[in-house]
DNA sequence: GGGCGAATTGAGAGATTTTCTCATTTAAGG
DNA sequence: CCTTAAATGAGAAAATCTCTCAATTCGCCC
């Protein structure tokens, strides 16, 4: 169905479901789509809406399992902003970290980790062992900037 | 009810309260006290739980607002984990990043920001302006590093 | 210390979000 | 094609969060 159009966030989706031994059912590759062609951080609901305007009637469950299930697979990744509010964006293979304007929502890749020369030995001699880090910047992109600051 | 106990964290919500014209009600300072002394990162229900411990019954929403207020004057701040959850944790003035032991959720503070050096340069370039940002770590606790890595 | 006005709370209904179940459908390998 | 297990749909159920408004309480002034 989405055949055709498929590009290249889908290929890359298709293939990291199939190492894993996952299917690649319409349904999500039709979130892969919605979100990547977006460009942006969406809602469940956004989602949703946009999965049902390619597949038609789409369950809510079946959405909710797909991300759940790609962000496992690092395919897709979950953002939070301030304001409490949470959405879902494609993420790039070994990109672990997003730049996320505030009014829009639009998602920027990162071109490189921004703690990545931190130097964690201060931190270590606690005890604590860091095994995970997450990183957010947030702001106005260059669209958004121009109406107001 | 506290008074007696009060400690410094509480002394110091009751400034930042005061300073903007926000009351100091017992439900608020018991918010500060069980999140305080629990040194991890609670859930609602938990924070919930807490306070009625201290005052008896409190209502949930009341909580909710508690947080929501608190948040936005940068006492508490919410904390998001890798597996979906979330919970709320005291933090101190200047403190805007932390270290969250994955096991026990303990939260301990971040002695400079680590990406204070990161140079934005070459991604403001693009039009984006960062104002804010948003870093935390994952790892185990020395107590909880030692049962099993 | 008592009184006043406005901020805050309590309680529960209501809205929203997320999860669960299980019969049905569908992808993928033979 | 055929088989088989993975995945989905639909809606009920559970969990989470918000709202409303009367009653309470804080902080200020006397």
């Amino acid at each position: 169905m989405l055949k055709d159009f498929e590009c290249r966030e889908e290929s890359y989706a298709k293939e990291v479901l199939r190492e894993r031994g996952l299917r690649s059912t319409s349904q999500r590759l039709a979130v892969i789509h919605v979100l990547h062609e977006s460009g942006r951080s969406l809602s469940v609901g956004e989602i949703h809406d946009g999965v049902r305007d390619i597949l038609g009637g789409t369950g809510l469950a079946t959405i909710y399992r797909t991300l759940e299930t790609f962000e496992s697979l690092g395919v897709v990744r979950r953002l939070h902003f301030p304001d409490g509010e949470s959405g879902y964006a494609f993420s790039r293979a070994g990109n672990a970290h997003h730049m996320v304007c505030l009014a829009c929502r639009s998602v920027f890749d990162f071109p490189e980790c921004p703690v990545k020369n931190f130097d964690l030995a201060p931190l270590e001699r606690t005890g604590f062992r860091v095994k995970d880090h997450f990183v957010q910047f947030f702001g106005k992109c260059a669209d958004c900037g121009e109406v107001a600051s």
